[in-house]
DNA sequence: TCGCAAATTTAGTCGCGGCTAAATTTTTTA
DNA sequence: TAAAAAATTTAGCCGCGACTAAATTTGCGA
């Protein structure tokens, strides 16, 4: 009963309830890219194993034992991003899909093994926070760039793993973990931003990006970031 | 058509075909511990696939493709094996039951990073040669520990990796890669053998287990290990 | 509030990779 | 060499996790 499909289920039950409290059978198949009645046969399934409960038509709620399955399922994956990334240097687009496949076979004396080389890390690659052995997990809450106003300047502490295409991207653009931006301008209703990196050179972030990545605004240094914009044109 | 079944059946025609040419059935199954029906259902499906041939009541040959194929899937398991012991200190006993799960899942690109990293290894943690990528393995032919003779002396090998209990075993005896044993005394029949080790111990050793270890058998010192021998006493 | 559209569940199917029991072929032995 | 034993294959089943098509429920708008 806890195959790796299984297991996926719970990871994307909870990735979503992150997000909205109900998950629906259609976001559930949409997310794992099955068809709604797939998604409604393994929910009942998981229901029968009382990892979630299932009030027909209306969605779904993990149990403590199926959230704490899919914290045990989340730590694997992000111990071996971070393990894979370390000491194979796994560019950090390429982890993700990894983790997916590893993350369902690894014992568990694996787990600590690799925990305890990485010296029981609380961040994997994308500064995702990594749950504890005993099922804890921060839940730091940033604003997305997006939610940063023209002018201010952020450091860059979490970015979506979702899209490896996107995160190839961000790399190239300079926009890694820790990584300092300056949000230069911004078009209106939510268009894109353009931004400058810490190379100094300047990007244009589109809106779906930037709800990507995750930062910490910089407040103190708002104006001087922008004094020294303008100052240099 | 090649999942983790299937190449858990071509890696092991693969190995038997190294002992006796003809693979039959039940020792396929006898192998894998699968019923007899069920080998004959896979390999049904593995003749349609073109990677091995089946006489039909007479054994089964891979072809070369689906030699290459095993070889690509042993290849997987010992770099990861090596892999394992090498970065996370995982005991030899150990790595053979992660590798088995692993192998499956990882991916070319992933593959290269970890035979990189190691500095494109020949041997896994138990003396087994790696294939290289392009299908070549060496056959290296050792004698086993059995068929030392009393008063030689040899240096360990290679040792199967079949049986974690008996590796763990040769670990707290001593018995490990590149090991010197002196063989004082053999019981007549095949019985058990007499052994000393680097560390001075002695200890016996069953022959069963004797022919999971082989080695290269130092001609020179025979006699001048036994001298020793019956000096120390 | 009634009806319709959308969401969800149910019903029934499929391939995979196991299984047992029965049939068949090969091998051994009397 | 014929019968019994052993090995192998065939037939038919099961659970898993996907699918499509059809039925059902929900909820929104007229």
């Amino acid at each position: 009963m806890t195959s790796a499909a299984a297991q996926n289920y719970l990871k994307a039950i909870y990735t979503l309830q992150e997000q909205q409290a109900a998950v629906t059978t259609s976001a559930l198949a949409q997310y794992l890219k099955v068809s709604a009645a797939s998604a409604t046969n393994m929910v009942k399934k998981l229901a029968r194993a009382r990892l979630l409960h299932h009030s027909p038509y209306h969605g779904v709620q993990l149990t403590g034992r199926g959230e704490k399955m899919a914290l045990e399922v989340i730590r694997h994956h992000r111990l071996i991003e971070l393990f894979l990334a370390r000491t194979l240097a796994v560019p950090w687009d390429c982890v993700h899909a990894e983790a997916e496949k590893i993350e369902h076979v690894i014992s568990e004396d694996l787990e600590d093994r690799i925990a305890t080389f990485l010296g029981d890390p609380t961040l994997d690659p994308h500064g995702d926070p990594i749950p504890t052995k005993a099922g804890q997990v921060a839940r730091p809450v940033y604003p997305s760039l997006l939610d940063v106003g023209a002018g201010q300047s952020a450091v860059v502490r979490r970015v979506s793993d979702q899209n490896p295409e996107h995160l190839r991207h961000f790399s190239k653009l300079g926009l890694v973990l820790d990584a300092n931006v300056d949000v230069l301008e911004r078009e209106p209703f939510e268009g894109p931003l353009r931004v400058r990196v810490a190379s100094g050179a300047e990007h244009i972030v589109d809106e779906t990006l930037a709800r990507e990545i995750w930062v910490s605004p910089l407040t103190g240094q708002t104006r001087t970031g922008m004094a020294r914009v303008k100052k240099s044109k």
